[in-house]
Formats: structure tokens, C-alpha cells, sequence
DNA sequence: TAGATAAAGGTCAGGAAAGGTCAAAGACCA
DNA sequence: TGGTCTTTGACCTTTCCTGACCTTTATCTA
């Protein structure tokens, strides 16, 4: 049984791809009605689901008529490529880095076989460094790895 | 009377069997309650009995829902990738890690785009890092990435 | 139209539910 | 009796979920 998390994620992103847009607007509220959970689950699942990332942006306008509105990001591959190297820039996290590859293998940009090349190279487990190094390291790499595999 | 380490290592295998997949997925916890110990004894028997060596990956996830995957992986390739790692040891220069990447695509097992990626994760010029840490990050690298690689 | 009220969404800390690590004690065997 | 393999338990980290309390916006009303 998949969590509580997942399966809202998996039901935005349906409603997302049944859509047919790159736009969806959602309540809140009746989002956690209808997962039978508390308003903030919604919060969470969007905070660590949905984040730029992962390849999405979150809008959203609290009081009367309040709404949430997740976007889509897309973009085409030279411009994504400026954009993501931009956004790893001189050092970068695990986590983050993880979302991107994340991202990218949703896109279909990379399959699973090369996601997991990734995913080993930018471990800290198998990168094993100090910190402020460790991220610095899995930066260039991320970057380096990303541009020969995209970038013709 | 055989060890507790016995007695779960071969229950795992058996619901391997059993399943006739290659893919287990059980919770830590109730594990050790089925045998009465401790839960860190899973890790024991996970981490002497179920290693690559061996021919399985494990994988895991903390946290709520968190679980414990085993994976058996192919028949030849335990084989393979003990081989892959003694030649590649505890460190390795780039041209030695070049050469093994050239001998895997020559045999197929290693696609262009692959490739390129290896090729990058691995090239002195990305990793910049100084002399002897720099082999020895590249060697750990090179095994993580081809044992993700190549262990389904 | 200013102020009150209702109707959203946001934040944050805390607790629960996993799994991970490590060192020390115990058991077994040569 | 020394060394290796097992077993245990204390403590840690990660992930998920909840609830109390806060802020913002629209609308209604005097």
C-alpha cells in the first residue's frame, strides 16, 4: 500500500497528464477531504513532490476563492540544458540533485538504466568525500554527466 | 541447530523461491518479530549474506512506509561484477577506467550514450580533485556506476 | 466605504513509523 | 586462548502525518 503522499502525487500527476494541459488547479481543502487527511498533507506532498526541481512550479492564492495551482515546467532541450546547469551551479545537495534526475526520467529525457548510472555517481555513499567537497564534486559531475549524455 | 543468521538467510531465499520473482520486499520490524530478535540483526544477515558478491542487491527506504528490498540478480553477473571490481580494485587511473569502459562496449554490455556518461563521470578534468584521492573516488565511482549498470 | 466576518491557504513544531550504525558482549571454533 | 562470527541494544536519521495557530483575500453589512 503505497503512502498517503504517494498516492496524492500519483493523483496529480493523472490529473495533470488526463488533462492534457500543463496546468491544474486544485482546492486545498477538498483535495483533503477527498484523501480524508488534513489540509497541510496537501502542503507536504507539494513541498517535497512537486518542486522546481522536479521539473514543477506551485502558485497558489490564499482567502475567498483560494486556489492552488500546480504548472508543468516545460522547456526545450538547449534551453533546459542552460537552465539546469544554472541551477546545479558550483555545488549541489544530494537531494536536489536527485530531484533532478527525477524530473528528467519522468520527461523521458533519460531511461531508468541511465537514471541509476546517475543516481550511483551522485550518492555520497559511493562518492564518499567531506562535505563541503563531497557537493562540490557531485556538482561538476552531475553537470558533466548531464551535458555528454544530453547535449550531442 | 542453525544460527538466527541462518535461520532468516534461508527463509529469505525460500520466499525468493517461493515468489518466483526476483524481488523481495518485506519490513524490517516484523521480520525480526517473526524470529525474535532485534531489528539491527536483519541488517547483519542483509549485510553478510545478501551482498552483491553473493548476487543480490538490497535496496531501502527509512521513515514511514519505509521497507527493505532484496533483489536476485541474473545468474552470470554476481560473476561478472566480482571480476569488473577486483580489476578495478581500490583506485584506478583514467586510462585503466578508460580501457575497461572501451572493453564493455566493445561487448555490447555498454551503449554509446552509456558510455559517454562513464567516459565523463570519470575523466580527471571533471572529478578535479588532487592525486591520490582523485584514483581512488574515480575507482568507487566506476564500480557504483557499473553495478548499477549492469545489476538489473 | 470602513470594518467585520468567512473562507481560503501557509507555517512550523512535534510525534510516529520506519530503517541505519556501531560498538560491545557472547558464542563458537581451531 | 585468540580470532572470527553472531547477537544485542543504545542511539541516530529519514520520511510521513497531524494539528494548532497564522496570514491573506473576498464579501457582506452598518
Amino acid at each position: 500500500m503505497p503512502s498517503l503522499t504517494e498516492q496524492i502525487e500519483t493523483w496529480l500527476k493523472e490529473q495533470l497528464i488526463r488533462s492534457r494541459e500543463n496546468i491544474l488547479e486544485i482546492k486545498r481543502g477538498e483535495l483533503a477531504q477527498e484523501f480524508d487527511c488534513v489540509p497541510s498533507q496537501v502542503n507536504y506532498v507539494l513541498e517535497t513532490r512537486f518542486t522546481v526541481e522536479r521539473g514543477y512550479l506551485v502558485q497558489s492564492r490564499r482567502g475567498g476563492r483560494g486556489y492552488i495551482r500546480i504548472i508543468k515546467l516545460e522547456m526545450d532541450l538547449p534551453e533546459r540544458l542552460r537552465h539546469l546547469r544554472d541551477s546545479i551551479g558550483p555545488s549541489i545537495s544530494q537531494g536536489r540533485a536527485e530531484g533532478i534526475l527525477l524530473h528528467l526520467a519522468e520527461e523521458g529525457l533519460l531511461n531508468r538504466r541511465e537514471k541509476r548510472v546517475l543516481q550511483a555517481a551522485i550518492s555520497r555513499d559511493n562518492l564518499k568525500v567531506d562535505l563541503p567537497l563531497r557537493d562540490m564534486i557531485r556538482a561538476r559531475l552531475l553537470k558533466a554527466m548531464l551535458l555528454a549524455l544530453l547535449g550531442e
